[in-house]
DNA sequence: GTTTTTAATGAGAATAATTATCATTACCAA
DNA sequence: TTGGTAATGATAATTATTCTCATTAAAAAC
């Protein structure tokens, strides 16, 4: 176990609790990394953190793990417009921290926003019943994003 | 001016008139192909059907052309995770055929909506205005994109 | 506890969408 | 016309991501 890793039984753990998943640690360390940051990562930067705790990390190993992250349900992939995909681990929306973003078109800046989540849960639980029976599709989540300008950017356009 | 080509006084001309932009062949094209589709084009998808009625045009005109359509806030450019951008003109929420995604995260389909729009302003309105104002940020448009399987997909999972 | 089987990893090569460069061309304004 | 500027097309360069494959680690079978 890597020095400063804080160990498998974190607040994530029941997610993967009886699914047939090794919890190795790389794994561990991926997860680990997202959930002690409120920052947006791309993948190279989770890389750069695991590899501080455990150097023989693999850039193709966190692809690899944020990809199996993902399709478990338990990662967001985001495309903010800068080319690379960024990473975080979701929070229901009942739950602290559920946010969104403000994204800027010029300098691609992320602002994370918590308001009007009583407005949004009220909103996509409607939508969300009416177009998954309408389209028979599965609806695991959501995004919802605003583009725009910044405070800085507005004044020099 | 290619056999075939709408000309500019297409619908969309208006959002051109005052701006020292100039209404060059290439771009005409990129829009008249943007305005005829309700598909969700790649850069290349663009390139080629341009290409059928002006068969000089480069590819890196097309991206550079849909990098200025972005920055003039006419089109927007999706990611919905198969690696390339798509690119759509820009509907205003009350206009006809304005939608947003339900993005299947296995084979990658996306199905547009139009579903919910009522609701969908009300929430938006509210939070564009409250958002705005606090985060001092310019908002210019909105992304709602919802997450899951589609009907196929559900199956074999 | 040892062996067998399977899954996960790390290194590096390969891929492909996008961007940058630059000489050429089209357009507008004197 | 002519001079200046903006836009274009071809091509090279970039770079995030994916693929391959030999090696290693973990669980299962014995």
């Amino acid at each position: 176990m890597p020095k400063g890793f804080g160990g498998p039984p974190g607040w994530w753990a029941r997610r993967f609790r009886g699914l047939e998943h090794r919890l190795t640690i790389p794994r561990q360390s991926v997860i680990d990394v997202l959930s002690k940051t409120s920052k947006h990562l791309s993948a190279e930067d989770i890389y750069l953190e695991v590899h501080k705790v455990y150097p023989m990390i693999g850039l193709s190993s966190v692809y690899r793990i944020l990809e199996w992250l993902v399709q478990l349900g338990v990662v967001m992939k985001f495309d903010f417009g800068d080319k690379k995909a960024r990473y975080e681990l979701i929070k229901e929306s009942r739950e602290e921290h559920h946010h969104h973003h403000l994204v800027c078109r010029k300098c691609k800046r992320v602002i994370d926003y918590t308001e009007f989540i009583n407005d949004e849960v009220e909103f996509i639980k409607k939508a969300e019943q009416g177009l998954s029976k309408k389209y028979n599709f599965k609806i695991e989540d959501h995004i919802i994003q605003f583009r725009g300008l910044c405070s800085e950017c507005k004044e020099t356009e």
